[in-house]
This record gives structure tokens, sequence and C-alpha cells, in this order.
DNA sequence: TTCCGCATGTAATGGGTTACATGATTAG
DNA sequence: CTAATCATGTAACCCATTACATGCGGAA
């Protein structure tokens, strides 16, 4: 369902084709709102169907530049000032709540691949903070504040994974699964 | 595709009919796997045709619970050993990149919502943590590391919403939308 | 006897993923 | 000429949500 708000931002903020909102969402937007191919082409013909975005260009290879028209940013405001969003399942929580039904080893081998998973994120994150040219535009400005959570997240995370190592028992030197 | 395991995961910390487990998803993993009615009844269904659970007993009003199989199980186990899950989509994150569609006081309203949901959120866990009664098995020092994780992260999310609110402009006196 | 909670099931719709399918341009 | 990239579109399947639909048992 934020599939079309996510490209009525992206459109919002410059026009773009299907293969250009692809790679955006490949980038910027992987991490935060994965979107396939498919998806992106079906969801234009969507949009573009009731009105919220227009063709206003055309290429080579059949592209179709599309801009967002007034209905869809309209849309898109109303999105952004409607209820909070509820928050989204979490399969990395769930699995901690049956880690009982294997060895420690092996929940402690679950809890060491989230501690390294997070510090790498942490690390990865920083790199893109550095690799991207922050203009001074909206898009950026909220785009820092979007990484500042993705920085936080990570590193709670990694110091959550230490500490629930640290609750586990330590060292079981049993034999066989 | 999760929801199996959690059934799966919740059978095998005890016997259980669809009513129960609906209760458990409702009070325990609302905030982590929400599932609806409809959805268990079926998926109780296809597990059991798959023999990964089994009708271990009938109650009055044509009550069914359902014990896990040995082949549950053993799904259950893969499940847990198996790849780290991607991370999930975040709708409340995406919703920061296009702030910059609406007024600088709409987009701090946002900001401030999440602030109070933060907050409410983590006080809410510190009474449930209160609420529940603890006891000594895998099934409560699990659920305890993930209710850990929980207030870790309401936490992070309130001081990042405060941060992020100081990095907006102060007070736009402009009027209008 | 009436209401609440227990208890189960199905159907329609929408969104997401994977796979299938095709072809034009451009750079080397 | 040939490979990589640009570029679009469709179909099948699975999962989740909402709504519909029914009925028993126990307590007041």
């Amino acid at each position: 369902m934020s599939l079309r708000y996510a490209m009525l931002g992206l459109l919002a903020d410059r026009p773009a084709s299907g293969y250009d909102l692809l790679q955006r969402f490949k980038t910027s937007l992987s991490n935060v709102w994965p979107a396939t191919q498919s998806q992106i082409y079906t969801e234009l013909t969507k949009l573009a169907d009731t009105g919220q975005i227009a063709v206003t260009d055309e290429g080579p290879r059949g592209r179709k530049e599309y801009t967002i028209t007034d209905e869809g940013q309209a849309e898109l405001r109303q999105w952004l000032v409607g209820a909070l969003p509820r928050p989204a399942r979490n399969e990395m929580l769930l699995r901690i709540f049956f880690l009982g039904a294997i060895t420690p080893d092996q929940a402690r081998e679950y809890l060491t691949a989230l501690e390294t998973r997070a510090e790498q994120g942490l690390a990865g994150l920083t790199g893109l903070k550095e690799a991207v040219d922050w203009e001074d535009n909206d898009f950026s400005n909220y785009g820092r504040i979007a990484m500042e959570w993705g920085e936080r997240y990570f590193a709670m995370n990694q110091e959550w994974a230490q500490w629930a190592l640290k609750q586990m028992p330590q060292r079981d030197n049993s034999l066989g699964r």
C-alpha cells in the first residue's frame, strides 16, 4: 500500500521513468522500502490511470518519463499527515521468542550473527554517509534524519545483541545436536 | 511465511486450540507478529494436512487442541538456524524521506507523534514487564531478551525523535496550509 | 432466557515476489 | 559485432486483511 506513496514521493522530488525509479529504490530506499521491477511498472500504470502522475516525455527504447500531477501531490500530502503507520512485523524478534527450541550454542550463533550484521550495517551507513553528496534541499535534509535513525538503530542492535549474549549460559560443551 | 513458524513455536511451548493461539498472538506476540483469526485457522488446517501438527484432543463447541509433531519440531528448528531474516519494510522511516512535501509545522507534528508513541510504548512495556509472571523456562528467558530489545528500541526512537525535532527549523509562523 | 465469550470456518480483495518474456541502444 | 545496460510489460502464486457466516456453552 505504501509503494504508491514511495513512488509519488520520489516523483515529487523530480520526474523519472520506471527504470529511474527502480535505481532509486535499489540505492537510497532499499533498506526502507524494497520494490521489484514488476511492482514498479504495474503501479506506474495504475497511478497514470488514476491521474496522479502523467507521462511528460518519451525517449528511446520506449522510455516514458512520468511527472507527478497536482492530484498526486495532494494524495502524497494526505498520506504524510494521516494516522501513524502501525509498526511492522519483526521476524528477527519473533525468532528470539522461540530460541528455546534449539541448543544454546545455536542460539548464541544467531545472536552473534545479529551482532555482526548490526556492526556491518553501521559501517555501511557510515560509508554511505560520506559517499552521498548532500545537497541543501528538503530531500537531502530529511534523508540525513532518516540516516541518523539507521545509525542509531544499528548501534542499538549491536549493543543489545552483546547484552543478550551475556545473558546466555556461557560455554556449552555438550556434544551432538 | 513466518506465521507458520510463529504457530509452530507457540505449539512447541504447549498444545493449544486455534482460539488459544489467537489469544497468545493478541497478547505476547501482537507487537512482533500480528495475526488474524482468519489466518490462524487457515494455517492450522494446512499444518495439520502436512503433518507438522496433529489434533490431540477435542472439546466442547468443536474445540480442537493441536500438538506439534516431530516433523513440526524439525521444521521449526530449521527455520531458527536458517539464514538471517532480511529487515522488513519501514513505513515510519519511508515517510521521513518525503516530509519535504508538507509544511515544516506538519513535519514537526509527525515527529512529535513519533516521540509520543515511543514514550508510551516504553511505558507500556515497563508495565507489561511487571504484569507478566516470569517463570524459569526458555520461553520466559527468551521473552525477557525480546522485551529488552523493545525497551531499547522505544528509548532509541524517543531520543532520535527529540534529536530530529532539534534539527528542524524552529517556529514557523507562516499562515495557510 | 439472554448475553457474552468460546470456537470455527470461508470468500473476496489487494499487495508482494518470482519468473517469464521481449526488445532497443550504446559503448567497446 | 557483441555484450551490457536501458527499458517495459505480463502471469502465477502466496500471504495478509477484511468481511461474512455460523453456532455452542455457561453464567447471570
